[in-house]
DNA sequence: TAAGCTGTGTGTCATAAACACACTTTCAAA
DNA sequence: TTTGAAAGTGTGTTTATGACACACAGCTTA
């Protein structure tokens, strides 16, 4: 990666950011991927963000967020949106934030406009500790983050709208699962996502009469309870609704 | 504005420009302002774009996309919804494209991220003829657009879905239409922006259950018809309902 | 091997929303 | 006064929704 990087370096656009909002799931709540830049000198509490980076002048956004993930967790083919652009002229005006930027940047003053993507990756795939990022990258539950760098948060909130949004209408949180999955997995994950507690009876007969979801010959084990049926997405009858106008699934 | 431009020109960002896709509505279909820069050499046809501009150092993203919206027609206050960044390092690639940036910016070859904004405003508001820009703007009818400048069309199809997201869930389209008008004339408006037919006596029902309008005691005059009663939009009412969690308008 | 614990899996009913459908009214213009 | 054009209105049927509670399977451990 940093060979990589200083062979792109006369390439860099000191003036447009990427910044990727990782969502992960561990079948209890909702995750998201920070980095921890150390504690910051004027805060004297650690200073955490949002992965990101400046563009080169050669790749598309969605291929800079692509990257921006593939570099951080070695992740690939993940589901990935775009958020939209955030272009106030004071987003990085936090002390904390100039401390950082002339630490890390050619030219720490200029104007960033940033544009900021949310990814959903399977959890499983990234494991902090096992990564070179091990002291610097981690997964923070998305209810205990109250400050970030830049307008990060803010950002942090937008994405959570949109998911919320998104996932009304299109079933895009399958990327947070496993293959196989129970449906009390993914109602939790609903409940995450949504932020609200949804029935579970109601739950399981509107996501079943959609015939989405495939019944598998395979329940769970090792758990300490009745094990549960496992399903897995069915992208084809999804593609089949969805051409019929589908859009609404009613939660 | 001229000399306000010229006061501003040191702080002008050549890196990020907004677009502004302008809807209106003339109670029959769905419109947006396009800017005519002339027959392309290259073409032999008209140059026809989205109105757009480099954003100043010292402005926000919003306030880029309202001053645009400002300059060209005079128009103030409307309401504004950012789409997206659009970035491709080749959205400027066409030779047609090419030639007009030799002749109206200061880099041409400079790699430009566009933020893509909608705006809705009453069409009323703005007679191109009127205007100083005359000859180079003007309402294209929505379905009438087949080709534009640089990714415009693009941006302008997204613009379209997004209007079409968006309208389920909020009601913006009181936006584009007069402060008074009928029901049928709202009734044309969803349809042309969800590009269906919706049957009228259950749009009506719809309409009037979320009790968001306030019958007028006026009617139309001069109608070779029977004159239909005039409503119009009761902000409080709707903002009451959305505190409540309202946001499916159910089209 | 029995007791206890935990999460699974299931059905009904009342209400509300969605849908499909046709005729009468009102006005202006000819 | 007739005609044309769009406004306005009601009902029955079907479908979706939301509220609600309990029996049981499988594991653990005493």
């Amino acid at each position: 990666m940093t060979s990589n990087k200083k062979n792109k370096a006369l390439e860099l656009n000191p003036n447009v950011s990427i910044d990727n909002i990782i969502f992960g799931f561990d079948f209890d709540q909702l995750y998201c991927l920070l980095i921890d830049s150390g504690i910051s000198k004027t805060t004297g509490r650690p200073r955490l963000a949002v992965p990101g980076d400046l563009i080169y002048d050669n790749e598309t956004l969605d291929e800079a967020a692509k990257r921006i993930l593939k570099e951080l967790t070695g992740i690939d083919n993940i589901y990935l949106e775009q958020i939209g652009a955030f272009g106030d002229p004071n987003r990085m005006g936090k002390e904390s934030d100039k401390e950082w930027l002339k630490s890390m940047r050619a030219e720490p003053d200029a104007r960033v406009i940033t544009v900021a993507y949310f990814s959903l990756v399977k959890m499983d795939d990234f494991n902090p500790k096992a990564s070179s990022f091990a002291e610097s990258a981690g997964w923070a539950p998305i209810n205990e983050i109250h400050e970030l760098a830049f307008d990060h948060y803010e950002i942090l909130q937008c994405a959570r709208e949109q998911l919320k949004r998104k996932i009304k209408i299109q079933p895009i949180g399958f990327n947070l699962l496993p293959e196989k999955f129970t449906l009390s997995q993914l109602h939790k994950l609903y409940e995450s996502i949504l932020n609200k507690p949804l029935d579970k009876r109601n739950f399981r007969r509107k996501i079943l009469n959609l015939q989405i979801l495939t019944p598998l010959n395979e329940k769970q084990v090792g758990v300490p309870h009745k094990p549960s049926q496992l399903f897995e997405f069915n992208e084809e009858k999804y593609q089949k609704l969805s051409s019929e106008g589908f859009d609404n699934f009613g939660f």
